[in-house]
DNA sequence: AACAGAGTCAACCGCAGAACT
DNA sequence: GAGTTCTGCGGTTGACTCTGT
């Protein structure tokens, strides 16, 4: 079916955008309210395509955005839910009030991952965990890279919808890498996904920061628990064998 | 002072799901 | 149901700043 360039790239401009631009930005959100990014340009006198109105907004000029270094303990949480959720940095910055999902992404990438990188090359890989995988250090580089590469996803909302095994999987010893059968999954209706993982920003910042590693993912598995079971609609087997959802927080296996 | 390399971060890009027609 | 548009996401880029020589 073909895309249409999210507006004509004609005459606009591109780049840093100016003072003057900001104010028009911000002036015309403050009147008029977010939303409608591709007909705000026009509206607001700006010579932008609507996708970079809504970052600008987003990332630098909405008013609660918090300036600054990034505190130890945002630091932490931003580590520990890094651990759990990969790469989705809309959720980790859904838990960061005022730190935007690019913030973070720059944040990890310039700082952090380097610091476990380098973590990786001198330390011996720790226990195992299904939950571990997106940082879990490794002895050989080529180990190391493959990790990198399954915690890499390509930009697809998760909020949605979540896939959930109708049946646990085999009580088996389990390994770490399990395949999912998709002919044996089944579609959470949307909300709900978000639900499950929303429930996590159910705790306060410092119970979290606060809370051992272990401690940190029974809260995790805590809220996914509450959550599924009080969803209407879904299956006794999945909302109470927890471990299914293990592979959700495991890039491999993420359908 | 001048240059090179590394680090940082705002902005862009393409993709994909949701919403609309 | 199919086609189209809107919105939001993560990955990447490149301009700018900082630091070391």
């Amino acid at each position: 079916m073909g895309r249409r360039p999210c507006c004509s790239k004609e005459g606009l401009n591109k780049g840093a955008w100016t003072a003057l631009e900001d104010k028009l930005l911000t002036s015309y959100i403050k009147a008029h309210g977010e939303g409608k990014w591709r007909n705000l340009p026009k509206r607001a006198g700006l010579k932008r395509c609507g996708k970079s109105c809504r970052l600008r907004w987003l990332n630098y000029l909405r008013p609660d955005i918090k300036r600054g270094n990034i505190s130890h303990d945002e630091e932490e949480l931003i580590i520990r839910l890094h651990n759990l959720l990969g790469n989705r940095w809309s959720l980790i910055a859904g838990r960061l009030p005022g730190r935007t999902d690019n913030e973070i992404k720059n944040y990890w990438n310039t700082t952090l991952g380097k610091r476990a990188k380098a973590q990786a090359s001198i330390e011996a890989p720790p226990r195992k965990s299904t939950h571990d995988v997106a940082t879990e250090p490794s002895s050989s580089p080529e180990a190391t890279k493959a990790k990198v590469e399954v915690i890499r996803t390509r930009a697809s909302r998760c909020s949605s919808r979540v896939m959930v095994p109708l049946q646990p999987p085999a009580p088996a010893p389990a390994p770490a890498t399990q395949d999912v059968d998709v002919t044996n999954l089944t579609l959470l209706e949307p909300d709900t996904g978000t639900q499950v993982l929303d429930s996590l920003f159910d705790f306060e910042i410092s119970e979290l920061l606060k809370a051992s590693d272990e401690e940190f993912e029974e809260l995790f598995d805590e809220a996914m628990f509450k959550d599924l079971t009080t969803t209407p609609g879904l299956s006794d087997n999945a909302a109470t064998d927890l471990d299914s959802l293990a592979f959700l927080l495991d890039g491999h296996d993420w359908p």
